[in-house]
DNA sequence: GAGGGTAGGTTGATGCGTCAACCCGGGCGG
DNA sequence: CCGCCCGGGTTGACGCATCAACCTACCCTC
């Protein structure tokens, strides 16, 4: 019907880009996932929160400060907490009397201690490495741009209440 | 607890990349995929399905078809067209006696001419233009060397039947 | 000290994605 | 003809992500 072909909306090469990069991501993502899945039986998300307990001082964080690091809703950090405190990798300390502590259980340190390696090592042969150093930089600095474009377009072309959490 | 931090199993560059990388990934997919529910109602999977129907010659393709361009699993394929066909976005129409081929309806036409220019202009203002040409075509092959070092993982270190989907 | 606001958190509904199991018809070896 | 496999497709169950609504302790103001 060519409805996207005949008003080539992006041209071709960027279009080329583009898809490029979405198939990238997905396919990266899908087979990091499926990986972490098999070998480990953890999500890509009980990986966010269990590294960055692990990388805390303490193993143990507000919840909020999950959902601040990992940029997450708040309900979504809620139900997957409560998900992964049935599993066993995580639980809940009441010590404010009032906002429970997320602590990191011996079974969520040793979950993350063993997967993480095998999980880096794999993002270092399919990405690091592929694109060496200095590609590294350049798309760490490029994501620094989108990223900060994506803000602005929030800040500036979106009425705040559909922004959404953060 | 510093169980990352101490091995850095990525080295400090290394890291701050790719978590740019994933931080950027998430919050321009988030991004996009917002607008086009809020503005109309189509998912990014509704919105991938309805470009490459509209780019057919016909608006018809074989749910197999469909699955090659896109790269899902035929469950989720089959799952989605189900929950698209409800939606009246598209139809199933019975013609080789068997496999029913997805016809694009006008609704559904309707509702890719309506929000494809919106969605490219988005991305062209966040992702293009930001980047500019050559950061783009860069990227662009960046994705392609990805994708060859994913595609080679999963002959070589994957059994087959850990391989998934295609 | 009563009312309202707000930040942190929970809950339920709904849609999406994956896995495993199954169905079904066509091809093929015996 | 029977049994078998195989490719295309459907189904059900489950975990995950999002949205909207709600709860609740604290703070502020009057």
């Amino acid at each position: 019907m060519g409805v996207v072909a005949n008003e080539p909306w992006l041209d071709e090469d960027e279009q080329k880009a583009w898809r490029s990069y979405l198939l990238m991501r997905k396919t990266l993502e899908t087979h990091l996932v499926r990986h972490l899945q098999r070998e480990f039986g953890l999500s890509d998300s009980d990986f966010e929160i269990l590294v960055n307990l692990s990388e805390s001082e303490t193993g143990r964080m507000r919840a909020f400060e999950l959902g601040e690091a990992t940029q997450w809703e708040k309900s979504r950090i809620s139900h997957h907490l409560s998900r992964m405190e049935k599993r066993g990798l995580i639980r809940k300390a009441a010590c404010d009397a009032r906002y429970p502590e997320i602590v990191l259980t011996e079974q969520g340190l040793e979950a993350i201690k063993a997967c993480a390696p095998v999980h880096a090592a794999r993002v270092r042969e399919l990405f690091v490495d592929v694109l060496g150093k200095e590609r590294m930089t350049a798309l760490g600095d490029a994501a620094e741009d989108v990223l900060a474009a994506v803000d602005e377009h929030q800040r500036t072309s979106c009425p705040p209440e559909v922004r959404g959490c953060g």
